[in-house]
DNA sequence: ATGTCC
């Protein structure tokens, strides 16, 4: 009945919170949840341990996933090379991207394969939290690679706004927490609810791209894009992703937090089942949202923040949320990339450095 | 996380 098996992938100088462990040994206990794995991010959730996979043969389990349904990041290489980047005229420039997004929506919904239905002022925005768009430049390159040096990147981090949320809250009104059975019509409406969620986030992103890009005076080509909120039919079941990047869809980027160091990393294939083809979606939270604001405010000024101890700006006129998302209450990204580089799950590819993070003007 | 709760 309780049979899960339970696989942390940390190496014994990763700080994991026990609070988080017990979500995962709560979550354990849910019937026909077959295999755990927390990622070395792991942290404590509302309920569900964020960092971790869960996959079962036989049971959708929408809370698993959360309410951001599709949330994760897209990485695009500049057509403006990092030579032309002047970061004070690029900050005065970048303001706005709250406001809804005037382009032809209908059309762009048509194209991912939504419905009109699914427009809105959302569409096109960063929303708030952890979500951000960010420029950054190679830092180093690690072995051969492709990656142009003297390319300037952008990294967007947001998901399905309102949309996932919505599909959440329909589900929990009449289910509560409790699982759905593979094919049984509930869980298909809900898996066609996801997937739309899914490719509206994917769009999002793109459209956030396009629009910080435009505020630049340049375009972008698109590298890659992974949703780290998902379930998705595997080997006969299904594989929730609770902030958890997928070790099966190409290169990933594990973003430490707002001035600390990104990475673009290959998955690597010959163990990734023991980590469920999954990797960490990022440095994971040391202190709650609550508990950064009360260690920070003492300690730093707003103006502190808004520079990193990387030098890096961050344009965040919310201040609540930048004491919340300072970099502060962020495990180091550095040993949970080492962890999955231990655990043989990963080859580095380049180590990336933030310039500016957008993350709202709105105060 | 939230066309977000006070």
């Amino acid at each position: 009945m309780t049979g899960a098996t339970i696989h942390i992938v940390a190496s014994p100088e990763s700080w994991i919170e026990q609070a988080a462990v017990d979500q995962l040994h709560q979550t354990a206990r849910l019937e026909g949840i077959d295999r755990i794995v927390g990622l070395p991010d792991l942290h404590a959730g509302r309920g569900i341990a964020v960092g971790a996979a869960f996959w079962s043969p036989s049971h959708v389990y929408p809370h698993l996933v959360g309410s951001d349904i599709g949330c994760g990041m897209g990485l695009w290489r500049c057509a403006m090379p990092l030579r032309k980047l002047r970061l004070d005229a690029a900050e005065r420039k970048l303001r706005g991207l709250e406001e809804p997004w005037s382009g032809d929506q209908v059309a762009r919904l048509a194209d991912a394969g939504l419905s009109r239905d699914l427009a809105g002022e959302a569409l096109g925005t960063i929303g708030g939290g952890n979500h951000f768009a960010e420029l950054l430049r190679v830092e180093t390159l690690h072995g051969d690679t492709e990656v142009d040096p003297a390319a300037l990147y952008l990294m967007v981090h947001s998901g399905s706004r309102g949309l996932g949320h919505a599909i959440l809250e329909r589900h929990l009104a009449q289910h509560n927490v409790a699982g759905l059975i593979a094919g049984e019509e509930a869980c298909a409406r809900y898996l066609a609810a996801h997937d739309d969620a899914m490719a509206w986030a994917v769009l999002n992103r793109e459209l956030i791209a396009k629009r910080f890009l435009d505020r630049l005076g340049t375009t972008g080509e698109r590298l890659l894009d992974i949703c780290h909120n998902s379930v998705t039919p595997h080997r006969g079941g299904w594989l929730h992703r609770k902030g958890a990047a997928p070790a099966d869809k190409g290169l990933v980027v594990i973003p430490g937090s707002r001035g600390d160091m990104t990475y673009l990393v290959r998955p690597r294939q010959e163990r990734a089942d023991e980590a469920l083809h999954s990797l960490a979606h990022g440095a994971g939270r040391k202190w709650s949202r609550s508990e950064a604001k009360d260690k920070l405010v003492r300690r730093f000024s707003i103006a502190d923040l808004e520079r990193t101890k990387l030098g890096s700006r961050v344009i965040c006129e919310d201040r609540d949320l930048i004491y919340e998302e300072a970099q502060q209450a962020y495990k180091d990204i550095h040993q949970v990339v080492r962890d999955l580089e231990q655990a043989g799950l990963i080859d580095l590819i380049a180590t990336l450095r933030p310039l500016l993070t957008y993350k709202t003007r709105r105060a």
